[in-house]
DNA sequence: CGAGAATTTGATGATGATCAAACATAGTGG
DNA sequence: CCACTATGTTTGATCATCATCAAATTCTCG
């Protein structure tokens, strides 16, 4: 039972392929950057294990948490434009990517039409994930964005095999909160009215959804 | 002096061979859209005069303006995904768009490395484009995202060799503040305040920049 | 286990939303 | 081409949401 850094079918023929130049792993330790802003852009990754945020750092030090990559989520299109990083990938807990050398995989998707078609999606995937963000911060409000966000997760976890009711969320509430825009008190302040609505359970990081009818009606 | 829809340097050679399958434009009248949500995606597209918008409309009608696209930006690398559009584009002007097919475009990627590395380029700025936009909702307040808006369209504009302090911006108030997560009012007074404050000029639609630097700097 | 970090909860206040009404502009048909 | 009507814009008054400041409590991990 071998793990596919990027999942979703492929020929078995293309699959040897695709797995001979990602056969390279990292780990990468919670709180360490799998790549800063304004690194040298030379590899897509691939989240195999653990979970991994991305960060701007505005001028200033304000920090945004522009992303959340859970395992089978691919990360680093961002560098291509100007070949290089424009944000930081900081794991939230020990993790390990799949490395995917850019130049080999960008010869390789010519050769293969089905490679082409899937780098594409992915990117594709890309503009999409951050185009629902962009709907969440802009139209909703602070407990709507907290519901889509672990109705989010939950269902990217489904989708990935593993449970969807419960899940631990390695993020700080500060995180969240600069994720969805807001500040960690009101992500706390959600969490627990939503516990005490009987939504979701939390205990610290820990979060198991309750009733999902509910969550998706706030 | 032919109009070269995807602009930024491609070798004669590519360049011929691109000119070819993006021969066909399309005129979009203000209002009418290029592309809905649902449609079948089979073409990218360049903007070659006027300017668009793009539209998530939320389950309930309520609209989200998620995209302003003008002269010489491409659009449509979200329906690459799923086959199918996610997002409307509605010609804020009378406008017209070059005509990318897609397959098409994706064998010519293969042939040519010159424009495959274009085409991943173009992904990757939409990824940032988004990107950025979602720093602009996340953290900052409604007159920061305001002065970057126009900060940006200015940036954008001169890149392309238009002038670079004063433009006639297409869309409504209304659409302002769908795309900056804020209300139509909120975006007048705004743009008021930084009128009285002598930091840009303001006749309806039409804007001029007046001091750059107080602008970064609100 | 203990210290530093993260979380929760409360009290207060500011930013921006909502409601409302006057005014301007642009698109249409006579 | 002008007048008329739609639509878009501005400005004001009030209110709700969420940020800020603060302090007590609980986790977590080294």
């Amino acid at each position: 039972m071998r793990h596919l850094c990027m999942p979703e079918g492929l020929c078995a023929n293309d699959i040897a392929k695709l797995e001979n130049i990602i056969s390279v792993t990292r780990k990468v330790k919670r709180g360490d950057a799998l790549f800063r802003a304004g690194d040298r852009f030379d590899a897509l990754f691939a989240v195999r294990s653990g979970s991994i945020k991305t960060v701007i750092t505005h001028d200033g030090g304000r920090e945004q948490v522009t992303g959340l990559l859970l395992a089978g989520d691919a990360l680093g299109f961002e560098g291509i434009e100007d070949g290089e990083h424009t944000c930081d990938a900081i794991a939230l807990e020990d993790s390990t990517v799949c490395v995917v050398p850019y130049t080999l995989f960008e010869r390789m998707c010519r050769e293969t039409d089905a490679l082409q078609r899937r780098l594409h999606r992915m990117m594709s995937h890309a503009v999409n994930r951050e185009s629902s963000h962009v709907v969440r911060l802009g139209m909703l409000r602070a407990d709507e964005r907290v519901a889509r966000l672990l109705l989010d997760i939950s269902s990217r976890l489904s989708r990935r095999g593993y449970a969807s009711s419960e899940f631990t969320l390695r993020m700080t509430r500060d995180d969240m909160g600069s994720y969805l825009g807001m500040t960690l008190e009101t992500v706390s302040r959600t969490l627990s009215r939503f516990d005490k609505l009987g939504l979701i359970e939390t205990q610290g990081k820990f979060i198991r959804i309750r009733d999902f009818d509910g969550l998706r009606a706030v």
